[in-house]
DNA sequence: CGAGAATGTTACCGATCGGTAGCAGTATGT
DNA sequence: ACATACTGCTACCGATCGGTAACATTCTCG
């Protein structure tokens, strides 16, 4: 129940991001993903940040608003991610597919991995906290571009093969911190034998 | 960020259980599951229970040790939901699997639904909390079971089948609360299909 | 009945929570 | 050099947190 407080270390981007937003930023990235949205206070992310409350404050309405914004932040990386391993496999659908199986693999044999932590933050955040809303709508855009690769990738039925990746790849990351670790360390074979096995509109 | 406080009416269930003690767990299980460990307080608990937080904690030592008891409840609840499915389809293990799909259904389209009450604990507890022992054994456990059903009901191939569907099946609970509707939506058909489809080492 | 255990009630503890006032210091651009 | 804006700091607010002391009340069961 208790939370790390003050005692974390400088952080190595701490020293780079000079604007005291975004240190605040990369802590409570950091701590609320770490420990929770509920059981990190705005102090320790301040002091995490090398600032202060106040400072906090004055970038952030509120706490929620900081959450709010700490989830937008994930989202937005999320989705430049995916930008890019579109953008750096342009010439084949199948190589777009097969590079987001490689990051999906790092994603989940990262050993500090907890979990999705945009999912984490849904748990905790009552269903009419405005962060919601943006998970929500990161969640159906990550869904409807999975479908938009299969499609391209010509596989037979993209939208339920995305419905199935998605599903297995949620699935995984909650796996991981709650046990079934098994399933969860051989769910990169399973997407990739799946991707393999699946009828196309055309061979290759 | 505000949990519901006392204002909780008192649900039909408190009136039946007579020990503080059941209505306790009664409680905890309402408002740990809807609003999180963390943002419940024992006091919401105590009063939503009828009772006060001295009796609660002649109970419990601390709130620490009410979670793991909720999570215990959890836990045995749910291995003994999986008991009874089986014990009521001794005659074919096709028929057991049949009925746990069902009841997978039911699980996933009940609108209260908020995933998994053990996975989203999970998410808020650290590492080293001892409620997060009794998760991690059983969703081990009920993934073993998993393999066994699969075996008994002469799937080819259990282990990797009973990783898909425990899979799909976590992924699909998290994913009611964090927007992904469609899949967890879709989830219960395409477990259908994946079982059906499925080689056995006998035709029935 | 009567005795002992379990419960209810109230008031309290120190700590921490989210959030703010006020002022001193430090960049910055012109 | 100057005004302006931003930042740091300290001290504080009311509320709530988890947890406890002391005592009154009720229940249970021989």
């Amino acid at each position: 129940m208790r939370c790390a407080g003050g005692s974390e270390a400088i952080s190595e981007g701490q020293r780079a991001a000079k604007s005291p937003r975004e240190r605040i930023l990369i802590a409570a990235r950091e701590l609320f993903y770490r420990h929770g949205v509920h059981a990190v206070g705005v102090e320790a992310i301040a002091e995490t940040a090398l600032t202060n409350k106040m400072t906090l404050y004055r970038h952030f309405r509120s706490k929620d608003d900081l959450i709010v914004a700490y989830v937008q932040q994930l989202a937005t990386e999320g989705n430049e991610v995916l930008d890019r391993i579109l953008a750096e496999n342009l010439d084949s659908p199948q190589k777009q597919v097969d590079a987001w199986v490689d990051f999906v693999e790092d994603v989940l044999t990262n050993k500090f991995e907890r979990g999705c932590a945009l999912a984490n933050a849904a748990v905790e955040l009552d269903t009419g906290h405005p962060a919601r809303a943006v998970i929500e709508a990161y969640k159906q855009r990550k869904h409807d571009r999975l479908v938009e690769l299969f499609r391209a990738a010509r596989y037979h039925d993209p939208n339920q093969l995305a419905d199935e990746v998605f599903l297995l790849f949620e699935g995984a990351r909650i796996s991981i911190q709650c046990g079934g670790k098994g399933p969860a360390s051989r769910v990169v074979g399973m997407l990739r034998g799946l991707l393999a096995s699946r009828p196309r509109l055309v061979e290759v």
